[in-house]
DNA sequence: CATATGATGGACT
DNA sequence: GTCCATCATATGG
């Protein structure tokens, strides 16, 4: 079952927490790939220097004002980064996506990595990506409403411990743990 | 136009 | 651990 609105439409930390074990999913030329969510990053609005919603609106983070549930996507070092924004309209904010544990369609993810040991195909927000075929073009799709592109509930029982840290990456941070991943889970990048 | 800038990854020591 | 190739965007002339 897919996440609806409501899922989105919280605090981002409270969504960032809550993705982790879900499944995200793309499905493009009838190939499907994907996996199990197991590090995520929270990023708010005007007050976190490390969003891209602290500065003015542009092309690419338009969309983090909108509705919660939409899928934003940008180019970072080479590399497209996977979002999901947050909360209502008006109040920015959003979940980057840093790892997944690879579920579905794994030797197509192979192939688009060129590689095949199962640890380097999902273990990080570029690579993961590069697995699913994630770019631009799957920029701005309410991925709750999208049979594409979208995060569903794990279908077995989910018991594990979440680990927290500060982002990775980012230049100025908050006085906060923003990143949050499945503690002792091999796929999380770091 | 030209250039600076990353929410990175991979190759290498 | 270190180094650097990467490339779409944003911004300023």
């Amino acid at each position: 079952m897919k996440l609806d609105k409501k899922f989105y439409e919280r605090d981002s930390e409270r969504v960032a927490r809550k993705l982790l074990g879900k499944n995200l999913i793309h499905k493009q030329d009838d190939k499907i790939a994907g996996g199990r969510i197991v590090e995520t990053e929270a990023y708010y609005g005007k007050e976190d220097p490390a969003s891209r919603a602290s500065k003015k609106k542009t092309k690419i983070n338009r969309h983090m004002w909108k509705k919660g549930g939409i899928s934003l996507v940008y180019m970072v070092h080479g590399n497209w980064l996977f979002n999901i924004t947050t909360e209502g309209p008006d109040i920015p904010g959003a979940v980057l996506i840093r790892a997944l544990e690879p579920i579905h369609g794994q030797e197509i993810m192979k192939k688009r990595r060129t590689r095949s040991e199962l640890k380097h195909l999902t273990s990080g927000p570029g690579k993961l990506t590069q697995a699913l075929r994630i770019t631009k073009d799957q920029n701005d799709v309410d991925v709750t409403e999208s049979d594409n592109l979208y995060i569903e509930y794990s279908n077995r029982e989910e018991s594990f411990r979440i680990g927290t840290s500060n982002r990775i990456g980012v230049s100025e941070d908050l006085d906060r743990e923003l990143r949050f991943f499945v503690d002792d889970n091999r796929f999380v990048s770091c």
